[in-house]
DNA sequence: ACGACGGTCACCCGAAAGAGTTACGGGTGA
DNA sequence: TCACCCGTAACTCTTTCGGGTGACCGTCGT
């Protein structure tokens, strides 16, 4: 029984990756998360061979999503699914104990050659590459929530607008706000913003 | 009368947009158009106070739109809709005469302010800058100077701080860090900062 | 069962930030 | 020449931020 694991943002996207992957042959099962959250639950509740994760997620990030996992499984399967040249997002993941990675405009073909690849050899990896890994073990660790308001901060919104946002008080997104600043290292929202990029937590 | 007309050649993304503009408050009528010869076709019969176009449309091109919309009016104020980094395209349409640009993904608030500010201001403008076929970046300009404030706020450093590391006044820095909120289209330092990550300004 | 941690909310307070406005000299392009 | 932008600076006024502190309630791990 052969299942792969699909988890992108958009809905389209993932469809489109749901259909392509069912092609594959020897694949039985494609089920589809929309965000990191949900692609951890399905895990535990049922480990697929393979897991496909879009590099680029509201939420919890594809970074953390690996991490994460790794630390429940160490054996997980992880594809990176990239759009553009967002090399840094998928060197990162890639350091983090992904696999490998694919172009979403890959050919069908590509991406079921990959994807055939992964499933027969389950040491498959892309060419290792010499990656930032040293950085990532001082990659601070933000909760689902202090990433949501780091990304309220990277969008311009306001301590209060956040709140709105998110169905909070004020004052709860400044308790979240500094305790992600105390785990940054950062003097204001602006300096942590920018910490949430060279991290990759946000993007 | 304050009306809008948006144009996208998928049924979902259409009525998705319609009713995010229809909640924009002083929005009173949103009319809607599958392709360019529809928006051409409308904005001839009635003329809206601002048109959104995706990028990607099959048959008339979205350049090929906006050139004509302005050969017909050359005060029609357009914004093209993107869903990926096809800056490429994003960036021929500004050249050709769009007011700016909104990631579909954009969260609804952000759509709503860009909206908003292009109804209150026909000059309105993304990035008032010279636009070359070959900028290709799209990159705001900005300034060394107003770089140099920049990154300083990437790293956290106040106002005060910034203009003490370059022999500034403090309101000659708040002056820099103004006008570059202006070109970056941000609300704040914070998000001046994600948006220069994003640009590539800083890193 | 205990503590640690995360999520929620509240209050106070001083320090920043940001908006608006004005001003002046220099450079540059139309 | 005139308009426009840039760099510099000052002023006021309001909003927001950030730190400190305390509190209550879950959950999780040990």
């Amino acid at each position: 029984m052969t299942s792969v694991l699909v988890c992108d943002d958009s809905p389209l996207a993932r469809e489109a990756l749901r259909r392509a992957v069912a092609t594959v042959p020897g694949v039985e099962r494609v089920t589809t998360a929309a965000n990191g959250e949900e692609v951890l639950r399905r895990w535990g509740a049922d480990r697929s061979d393979l897991i496909l994760v879009d590099v680029r997620m509201p939420g919890l990030g594809a970074v953390e999503t690996v991490r994460r996992l790794l630390s429940a499984d160490s054996g997980a399967r992880i594809i990176m699914l990239t759009v553009a040249e967002d090399l840094d997002g998928v060197a990162l993941a890639v350091a983090a104990g992904a696999r490998g990675y694919l172009h979403k405009d890959a050919s069908r073909a590509e991406l079921r050659s990959t994807v055939t690849q992964a499933l027969a050899d389950p040491t498959w990896r892309l060419a290792p590459r010499r990656l930032r890994s040293a950085d990532m073990g001082a990659a601070p660790t933000l909760t689902a929530r202090e990433i949501q308001v780091l990304e309220g901060m990277s969008h311009g919104r306001s301590n209060a607008e956040i709140g709105r946002e998110l169905f909070l008080s004020e004052d709860t997104v400044k308790t979240h706000a500094r305790r992600l600043f105390k785990k940054l290292g950062a003097s204001d929202r602006a300096h942590a913003v920018a910490l949430g990029f060279r991290w990759g937590l946000v993007r």
